[in-house]
RNA sequence: GGCCCUAUCGUCUAGUGGUUAGGACACAAGGUUUUCAUCCUUGAAGCCGGAGUUCGAUUCUCCGUAGGGUCACCA
């Protein structure tokens, strides 16, 4: 049985590029029937804390991306464990402790568990990359503990997950210089080796490792942005890997149908914001009205303008218009907060040229095109968008789209970019659509 | 610097010993019912360089070059 693994170290916020490990692991494990373990590297006491376990647990589900039984395997529980297998490759003459002074605290003699190099050569077979040999002479003889009840990374590693089953370890290309250390460990221990896979790096715009200084790096920053789990496992599945054809918008379950490792790229991707955007928006559009309003959770926003009544009947009408126009919720948020359609709340402001259509010599020559729509609108139907544009669309066939239309739509948003004024009456409501006419037309005459 | 990995439009990528080198994002222009957005159409944009193999290399080989990763008693 295939067996994948996502080994996170809590030593950090949960990084987007251990999401597309665990994704890749997940998929590959998936796609051949088996399944993925989950396995906390806190192995650094100084450096790994609950709470960052926790976040990283709780992303990597958010994602769903689940791993066998829910299980939670801590190798700082594990001390036992691996003292067992520390004392047996000392006997075997494998690994000797080594009494000398501390690299951590100069001056103090201390006694580590260094590995006996055979010093050879090492020649693994990458899943993506095909052979790749080390000579391990340079590694010298290796640390593997501080001491037999504190092993470190490497031997962890090689012990957790020949105890744990796992056939495939995938991981970030970050790791391929570990991989003979660890080779070397299985085969002092006597361990059968894994099959191995070296993911691409995920990239910052400048082509190296995409870190904390080149901005956002957290799942969890990008979650409070507004990407959904959909457009991120999308995304970062499409970065180093791709169907073998045209497709791009996929489902999680697609994913796991199309996936082959086979198809994975071997150099690096540079994470593009943009793409991610459009990719955000193409799986928004798959979300009803309501989906739509359950995943903006406008009540979590503290700072909204008060002007603005995200329960408002008048709000829910514009929500359509504002969607079409953002690719995130963080988006949609900035342009509520920016007052681009604070005309929707409160009457708008204005200078009356601004009602001048371009052809127009005067702004006088509005006048009597609005008050021709007054009349028009009073008898109108105001159920939808549609049923308005239908009341006045004869008249400006008739006298002219721009004519009627430009001046119509500054009377009611006051702005020389807004939606249409079929859009914006339709929202307002008919009262609040013949008052800014009327109000329109006063200005035109004073 | 040593070792290792990588190399097709700006970006993500498809692809082949002979192709008009395909798609997507972004960009530009035009259009769709006034502006913005949407949508549609069109366009510009790429095989890192040099040898070699070959009738023919973007494709195969080698050498460069460039970029990246990694060199802990971190993971």
């Amino acid at each position: 049985m295939t067996i994948t693994r996502i080994p996170p170290s809590p030593t950090g916020h949960l990084h987007i590029g251990t999401a597309r490990t665990a994704l890749f692991n997940y998929l590959f494990a998936k796609k051949n029937g088996g399944k993925m373990v989950f396995r906390s590297e806190d192995t650094d006491k100084t450096r790994s804390t609950r709470e960052f376990e926790q976040e990283i647990i709780d992303g990597l589900k958010w994602l769903g991306l689940n791993w066998d039984n829910d299980e939670i395997v801590r190798q700082s529980e594990r001390a036992s464990v691996y003292r067992e297998y520390l004392e047996k490759i000392i006997a075997s003459g494998h690994a000797y402790i080594s009494k000398e002074e501390s690299k951590n605290t100069p001056g103090v003699m201390v006694e580590v568990v260094r590995l006996r190099n055979p010093n050879k050569k090492i020649t693994f077979t990458d899943l993506i990359r095909g052979d790749i040999t080390f000579d391990t002479t340079e590694l010298g003889d290796l640390v593997i503990a501080r001491n037999l009840d504190d092993a470190l990374y490497h031997f962890t590693v090689v012990v957790d997950d020949h105890l744990m089953g796992v056939t495939h370890v995938i991981r970030g290309e970050d790791h391929i210089s570990n991989t003979p250390r660890q080779i070397l460990i299985q085969e002092a221990i006597g361990f059968d080796r894994p099959v191995y896979a070296h993911l691409p790096l995920i990239l910052a715009p400048d082509r190296s490792k995409m870190s904390k200084r080149h901005g956002a790096v957290a799942l969890e920053n990008y979650k409070e942005m507004g990407y959904t789990k959909e457009a991120i496992l999308n995304y970062l599945a499409l970065l180093g890997w791709n169907p073998g054809n045209d497709q791009e918008l996929f489902t999680f379950d697609e994913l796991v149908e199309k996936f082959d490792i086979a198809n994975v790229q071997k150099s690096g991707a540079i994470f593009d914001i943009k793409k991610f955007n459009w990719l955000n928006k193409e799986h928004l559009k798959k979300y009803s009205d309501s989906e739509f309003l359950t995943y903006l959770s406008l009540d979590t926003v503290t700072d909204l303008p008060e002007l603005i009544q995200p329960e408002s009947e008048a709000f829910k009408k514009l929500i359509p218009t504002i969607r079409e126009r953002v690719h995130t919720r963080q988006e949609f948020v900035e342009e509520i907060k920016k007052g681009e359609y604070d005309f929707v709340f409160k009457s708008p402001s204005y200078e009356a040229g601004l009602l001048k259509w371009k052809n127009d010599e005067d702004i006088k020559a509005a006048q009597p095109r609005l008050q021709k729509a007054l009349q028009l609108l009073k008898e109108a139907d105001f159920s939808s968008a549609e049923s308005i544009k239908s009341a006045l669309w004869p008249y400006a066939e008739e006298v002219g789209k721009g004519e009627i239309l430009w001046p119509l739509r500054v009377a009611l948003s006051g702005k020389e970019q807004s939606p249409d004024p079929f859009t914006i009456a339709f929202i307002i409501g008919p009262e609040e659509t013949l008052k800014r006419i009327a109000q329109a037309c006063d200005k035109i005459g004073e």
